[in-house]
RNA sequence: GGGCGCGUAGAACAGCCUGGAGUGUUCGCCGGCCUGUCAAGCCGGAGGUCGCGGGUUCAAAUCCCGUCGUGCCCGCCA
C-alpha cells in the first residue's frame, strides 16, 4: 500500500500519485486549510488537505498510524520549509486512512522535550519514537555492520559461544541460571567468552569473533549495565601488534560510518605508567592537557607538615592547574570534600593573583621558593586555579586525575581522542598485600622469569582502548602454556589442587599444540554512546535497566511460583518472603 | 554497603528555605473559531492521594523521621 517513504520524496516527483503511511507528528487545522506532518522510520512529509472534504482530519491527533494518498506538489513560493528534508514539497491528500488511533500520549514524540528516564522506560516503544533515540538505534546497527564488514574482509569467522556457562567466582559477580535438570547446581551467564574463543584457537579457528553479549552482576553507572555488548575476537599466532591492528581497522570503520571521519589509521601509544603519571588514570582522556606534576623535589625541607608528613612516609606531592575559573569558597570546598571523597586527606589549593602571587589558605606556611616552584611547575599565570596533594602515589594521582576529568572534560565527544594504554602491571596488590590479576588470569606476562622473581613489577600484555576518557576494552596476548598458567594461578594464590577443579578442562586443552594467540574484547554500547555523543549508555541501549536491575516496562525481575522453585530445589529466604509478602499488598 | 539530589495534573516545571484554602506557567487532552502553517494562532473547558507511612503544629506540598522509586557518585566493576 505504501509507495514511498517521506525522504524518498523530492521535487523530482511533482506530480506523481503517492501513498505514504507513518505517525502524526503535528495537525495544525487552519479552518479552510490543515496540514499535517506525517512521520516514518525515514523522516517527515507534509500533508495538505481541506478539512471541508476530509471529515477524518478532525480525528488526527498525535501519534496516530495514518496511511495517505495524495498528489506530490512543490509547496507555494515563500512557504518552503529549509528544516525539513522534504520542505521542498508537500502531498496534496485525496485520501486520508486511519490505520491505528493513539491514545492520549504519556509524554510528546519530540526530541526537546525533556521526559523522565522511568517514563520514558515504561513506554520505551513510544520513545524509540523520537528521532534522537531512532537515530541511536540506527547508528548502533549500522556500526554493528561495520564491524562485521571489516572483519568478514580480513577472513574473521563469526562464531556463536553459549551463554550457560559455568561460574568463575573470580572478577565480577556472575549472574546466575539454576538448573532443572540438576538441582542445586547452576549455569552463569558469561562475563565474556574468553576461555571459549581461547578454545576456538585450539580448535584451529585462528581468527574468530563475535558481537556478544556479556553479564555482570555489579552495580549500575550511567555506563554499566547488567548485560552488555561486546565486540570480542581473537587470533592466533599473533603479537601484540596484530590485535592492535585489527581493533584499530573496526574502530576507524565504525568512526567512518557514524561520523564519516578518517581517523588516522593507527593511534597514539601511552604506557600504563605514564598515563597513571600524566593523567593519573589508567583510561586517560587525551583531548585536553591540565596535566599531572610532581612537585616533590621542591618540598625537600619544607616547613609545611602536610607535605613533609608524606615525604617522609615515601609519598609524593603533585599538582594540576586546571586553569582560570570561579573559585568561591564554597567552591573550594566542594573541590575538597570531593578530593576526599576519592580517598585524599585533604587539597591544597592557590589562586594566581594579577601581581603573580599565589592566594591560598596555607601559603603562610609555604616559602617563598616553595611558591614561585609551584608557579613555575605548573606553568601559572593570573586567574589560574592550582590543586595540589600530597599522599601515596596511587592517592595522589588518582585524586588528581579525576578533578582532572570533572573539572576539565569536553561535555561532548565532538573531538574523538583514542589511545592505546600499554605495558600493565601483571598484578595488582590487594589491601591485604596479596596479589590478583589486573587484566584477567589468561594475561601473559612480559617475562615469565620477571614474573616469577618480581612480580609486583612484573608487566603483562595487556592493552587497553580508550576514547575520550572512556574505557572501551582490552585484550592482550593470552597464555598458550599450561605451565607458565599454572604459575600464574599459584602467584595468584590459587592453589593447584583448585586450580584442576576449576580450569583443569582448560589447561587440558593448553596441553594439544596450542597456537600463541591473542584477542580484544570492547563495548559496542559505550562506543556507539560516545559516537552519538550521549552521556549514559542508557540511551543506545533499545530496553535497558534502571539502577536497581529493574525494567520499569515489564517489571522484571519478578516473583515466581513456588512450583518453579520446587523444580529448581530452591528456597527463599525468610528475607526475600518478607519483601515478597510486602509486594503482595 | 555508603554519600548527595529529585518525586506536585497525562508531560515538563514553579511553589518548599520563611507552614496559613491545591495557587500558577508551558505542552498535551476536550469543545469552538480560523485558507499557507510548520513546536501555527485565538477563545473556552476538564484534569491533583503534592510518591507512601508516621510525627511536630490550631494548621503541612512546605518542617522532622522512616520508607519506596529514580538519577549521579564512592565502594564494587578480572
Amino acid at each position: 500500500m505504501r509507495t514511498h517513504h517521506a525522504t524518498d520524496l523530492d521535487r523530482t516527483n511533482i506530480g506523481q500519485s503517492v501513498t505514504v503511511a507513518g505517525w502524526i507528528q503535528r495537525r495544525r487545522d487552519h479552518g479552510g486549510i490543515a496540514f499535517v506532518d506525517v512521520r516514518d522510520a525515514s523522516g517527515i512529509i507534509q500533508i495538505v488537505a481541506d478539512p471541508d472534504d476530509h471529515e477524518e482530519l478532525a480525528e488526527l491527533r498525535m501519534e496516530f498510524c495514518v496511511s495517505v494518498s495524495g498528489t506530490v506538489r512543490a509547496r507555494p513560493a515563500g512557504t518552503e520549509n529549509p528544516g525539513l528534508e522534504t520542505g521542498q514539497i508537500e502531498i496534496s491528500a485525496e485520501t486520508i486512512v486511519i490505520l491505528s488511533p493513539a491514545a492520549t500520549l504519556p509524554f510528546m514524540i519530540d526530541d526537546r522535550v525533556e521526559v523522565d528516564e522511568k517514563v520514558r522506560l515504561q513506554h520505551r516503544y513510544l520513545d524509540l519514537r523520537r528521532p534522537r533515540m531512532a537515530a541511536n538505534l540506527k547508528a548502533r546497527s549500522r556500526a554493528t555492520s561495520a564491524i562485521r564488514r571489516t572483519l568478514d574482509e580480513a577472513g574473521f569467522l563469526e562464531v556463536e559461544t553459549p551463554t550457560l556457562v559455568n561460574s568463575t567466582p573470580e572478577g565480577a559477580r556472575d549472574m546466575l541460571v539454576p538448573s532443572r535438570l540438576r538441582k542445586g547446581e547452576f549455569y552463569a551467564l558469561p562475563q565474556s567468552p574468553q576461555l571459549f574463543k581461547q578454545l576456538l584457537m585450539v580448535a584451529g579457528v585462528e581468527r574468530y569473533f563475535q558481537i556478544a553479549r556479556c553479564y555482570r552482576d555489579e552495580d549500575f553507572r550511567s555506563d554499566r549495565q547488567l548485560e552488555f555488548t561486546q565486540l570480542d575476537l581473537e587470533g592466533s599466532f599473533w603479537g601484540r601488534d596484530d590485535v592492535l591492528d585489527i581493533i584499530e581497522r573496526v574502530l576507524v570503520a565504525v568512526v567512518k560510518e557514524l561520523r564519516g571521519v578518517d581517523l588516522a589509521e593507527s593511534f597514539p601509544r601511552i604506557t600504563w605508567q605514564e598515563a597513571m603519571d600524566r593523567y593519573g588514570s589508567d583510561k586517560p582522556d587525551t583531548r585536553f592537557g591540565m596535566e599531572i606534576e610532581d612537585l616533590s623535589d621542591l618540598f625537600g625541607d619544607s616547613e609545611f607538615a602536610v607535605f613533609n608528613k608524606a615525604l617522609a612516609s615515601d609519598g609524593t606531592i603533585r599538582g594540576i592547574n586546571v586553569g582560570v575559573r570561579e573559585w568561591s569558597r564554597a567552591r573550594a570546598d566542594a573541590v575538597t570534600e570531593r578530593a576526599k571523597e576519592l580517598g585524599a586527606k585533604g587539597l591544597v589549593w592557590l589562586v594566581v593573583e594579577d601581581d603573580g602571587t599565589l592566594r591560598s589558605p596555607v601559603a603562610k606556611f609555604l616559602g617563598e621558593s616553595e611558591l614561585q616552584g609551584i608557579s613555575d611547575r605548573l606553568s601559572a599565570g593570573p586567574g589560574d586555579v592550582l590543586l595540589l596533594a600530597a599522599d601515596t602515589w596511587k592517592t595522589v594521582v588518582t585524586v588528581l586525575g579525576a578533578l582532572r576529568v570533572e573539572l576539565g572534560r569536553p561535555a561532548q565527544h565532538e573531538e574523538l581522542a583514542f589511545v592505546w594504554v600499554v605495558d600493565f602491571p601483571m598484578f595488582e596488590e590487594e589491601e591485604d598485600g596479596s596479589l590478583t590479576f589486573s587484566h584477567h588470569p589468561f594475561t601473559s606476562p612480559h617475562s615469565v622469569e620477571d614474573m616469577r622473581e618480581r612480580p609486583r613489577q612484573a608487566l603483562s600484555n595487556a592493552y587497553d582502548a580508550v576514547l575520550n576518557g572512556i574505557e572501551l576494552g582490552s585484550g592482550s596476548i593470552r597464555i598458550h602454556d599450561p605451565e607458565t598458567q599454572r604459575q600464574v594461578f599459584d602467584i595468584l594464590g590459587i592453589d593447584p589442587v583448585t586450580a584442576e577443579k576449576r580450569f583443569g578442562w582448560f589447561l587440558e586443552a593448553l596441553r594439544y599444540g596450542t597456537p600463541p594467540h591473542g584477542g580484544f574484547a570492547f563495548g559496542i554500547d559505550r562506543l556507539v554512546m560516545a559516537l552519538q555523543n550521549e552521556s549514559s549508555i542508557r540511551e543506545v541501549i533499545p530496553f535497558p535497566k534502571t539502577q536497581t536491575g529493574l525494567d520499569p516496562m515489564t517489571a522484571a525481575p519478578t516473583w515466581v511460583d513456588d512450583g518453579q522453585l520446587a523444580e529448581l530445589g530452591i528456597e527463599l529466604s525468610s528475607d526475600a518472603r518478607e519483601r515478597q509478602a510486602e509486594s503482595d499488598l
